[in-house]
DNA sequence: CAATCTATTGAGCAACCGCTCAACGAGTCA
DNA sequence: TGACTCGTTGAGCGGTTGCTCAATAGATTG
């Protein structure tokens, strides 16, 4: 009997989309492979028999970072405003549980290969996007990036140690003052007031 | 019979004293409280009579930082040497253990209290050690620093993500090139060279 | 010497984790 | 109908962790 067009096709996507809302609510480190289970509504030997949990986090993690970048990478937009985009929902409210996840995935990386490869790759991703911003904004002379990819590298790193900040609750620091900090920086990077 | 003025006075300093060597050797992380009692030489009862391990846990993360500040702020260097210290120690080798400490304080500061606490202490400390030298050598001439305290947290932040990109492996970054992007953040930030 | 007290011990408990594997049931085919 | 396949189940295993508590050794006291 054909099956349905029913939304995941096979238990098997049931449980990679199980782990990925799994991830977005429970965050990377707190998940456990029941809670997995739980929500997909199969037994705990289903998920050991098509993934090992390592693996299948990284897959889920994975799948929610591709969905990010795509919806960064949409559509050709000018440089200034792709940067303004970036600047404006670095730190946004609905934002959180996203660099929540990556900051998380940047501390499981030292021990979880599988995770290690996807942070690696999305952190390619990410930064070449950003580098291709500056590198355009620089051609349309919205503002000066004489390495855009050295640009993109700290403009990235300290993203990562303000939302680090942000996670542990530093003191006298919100997320708008993380947006600020992080608009200054490009503005002494690239000297465009964004 | 009075106790001989032996190292550690008494089994609880021992304890604590063993739970810093422990951190400094396997991390924050991975650090359990049966290293501690096997590095002490104690009974694993021993522990809990004097501590609860997140309080021990916090207690020498605290202490191994303690150490780290006196030796940051001891005597009164020109603002440039003092600086010129900062950027080059900030990834030398042998600090390799205490920026995953910190990174890994960072991390667990999210569900540990007192690790929190800790780490706020320790994070402020830093902050204003290096805001003051910022402050000095704005007032010497050496460079600019407008806003000395937004300065030092963006450097710090600046840190703490370079760091992570070194412990999770990232592609195409070393120590060295490290080190070069803190000089680079702080040449745009105060405009003087160093 | 016996009684008392305190610091110390470590086997074991309870809780959690990822993962295994014998059993099961729903299809399919002869 | 009976045999065979295979996706699926979930109790339970093995391992790890922080922590408990009855038992113990050693010093002190009367």
């Amino acid at each position: 009997m054909a099956r349905h067009d029913d939304a995941p096709r096979g238990r098997r996507d049931l449980i990679l989309a199980a782990a990925a809302e799994v991830l977005l609510t429970a965050g990377l480190k707190a998940a456990t492979t029941r809670m997995v289970t739980d929500r997909a509504g199969v037994g705990t030997g289903l998920l050991n028999h098509y993934f090992r949990w390592p693996e299948l986090r990284a897959l889920a993690w994975s799948a929610i970072f591709d969905a990010v970048a795509g919806d960064i990478n949409h559509g050709s937009r000018p440089p200034a405003v792709a940067m303004e985009r970036y600047l404006a929902t670095a730190f946004a409210p609905d934002a959180w549980i996203y660099w929540r996840l990556w900051i998380e995935a940047t501390d499981l990386a030292g021990t979880d290969t599988a995770l290690a490869d996807a942070l690696s790759t999305a952190r390619q991703r990410m930064q070449d996007s950003l580098a291709a911003i500056l590198r355009d904004g620089h051609a349309a002379g919205c503002w000066r990036a004489d390495d855009p990819d050295a640009t993109a590298l700290r403009l990235g790193a300290l993203y990562d140690g303000l939302a680090g900040l942000l996670l542990s609750g530093a003191e006298g620091l919100d997320t708008a003052g993380a947006e600020a900090h992080l608009r200054t920086a490009f503005r002494l990077e690239c000297g465009g007031d964004g």
